[in-house]
DNA sequence: CCGATTCGTAACTAACTAAGTTACATGAAA
DNA sequence: TTTCATGTAACTTAGTTAGTTACGAATCGG
């Protein structure tokens, strides 16, 4: 895993989970997908169980399934649930009292908003279902592992 | 300066530039505006040089002047020479031979080129002179010295 | 020409963030 | 009761960016 791939690496499990819904996976599994450590694949998706996207068991069996299907999962909901913002430049005020500080901070908010909204709105509009079909189409076509490496 | 603030710094500086169009002024000036070091702003506004944005002279009476009128200069223009990408993620294959990779990331890289594309019209839409319009607006309003801090 | 000024840039340091790792407690199933 | 799996805290490591120092190159005034 590498840095800001937390978005690529989840929709990757959850496809996983979407491919195989009668059982759970563990974390150690999930992790294997990604070529990362099961503590951070926990991690990473413990604010996905928080949103009802997936649940987790304990014991014997346990491990992560789908919280609901996966035409009712958008990627805006997953996006959110992980916590990041699509939008990375701070606005953070440095000099409070500065007028010139003030104005390219209310522009860049504006943008912001406007900006965050039309992304999520495209965002909710991408399935978790769609990934899945798109990744049996490549299947079908290929007719080769789904981790030939 | 803080993580990611590149934006909203050299927009402070830039309307501070168009707001002396008849004097350069110098890096150590500008640093002092956004409360950092003179190295850093060259080092920031560098790209700003390379994209006709502003032009810097040497020697004495040297320093940064604005490269054309404010508005001819769009936020779209001035993010693209900070070089900076306004979506975050990342859809670098780790895996190359994995199917459901492949379609995570052909499904997230659609999702950037739109959405590049929505931003950036709507960046380019807005420039410096609206920028420095509603800075003067603020000015006019409270009456007050442009940095009280 | 000389000295002051200012940019251009390389090299280094410090601070911060995110991933990776270890360790262990908690809970569930066989 | 043993084994397996998650939950989470604490620590380590790697990578990025801002900040700093230093110095060469260019420009202007005298």
């Amino acid at each position: 895993m590498k840095r800001n791939s937390r978005l690529s690496s989840t929709l990757h499990i959850l496809v996983h989970m979407a491919d195989a819904p009668e059982r759970a996976l563990t974390s150690e599994q999930l992790a294997g997908f990604i070529h990362t450590n099961p503590v951070v694949v926990r991690r990473t998706i413990a604010g996905l169980r928080e949103a009802g996207i997936v649940t987790s068991s304990r014991g014997h069996g346990g491990g992560w399934q789908l919280g609901r299907a996966p035409d009712k999962i958008s990627l805006a909901e997953i996006s959110g649930a992980l916590g990041e913002t699509l939008l990375p430049f701070s606005t953070e005020p440095e000099s409070p009292g500065c007028l010139v500080e003030q104005a390219v901070i209310a522009v860049l908010d504006d943008f912001r908003l406007e900006a965050e909204r039309l992304l999520t709105e495209r965002l909710s509009h991408i399935t978790l279902a769609d990934l899945t079909a798109d990744f049996r189409r490549r299947y079908d076509l290929i007719g080769v592992s789904s981790h030939a490496v």
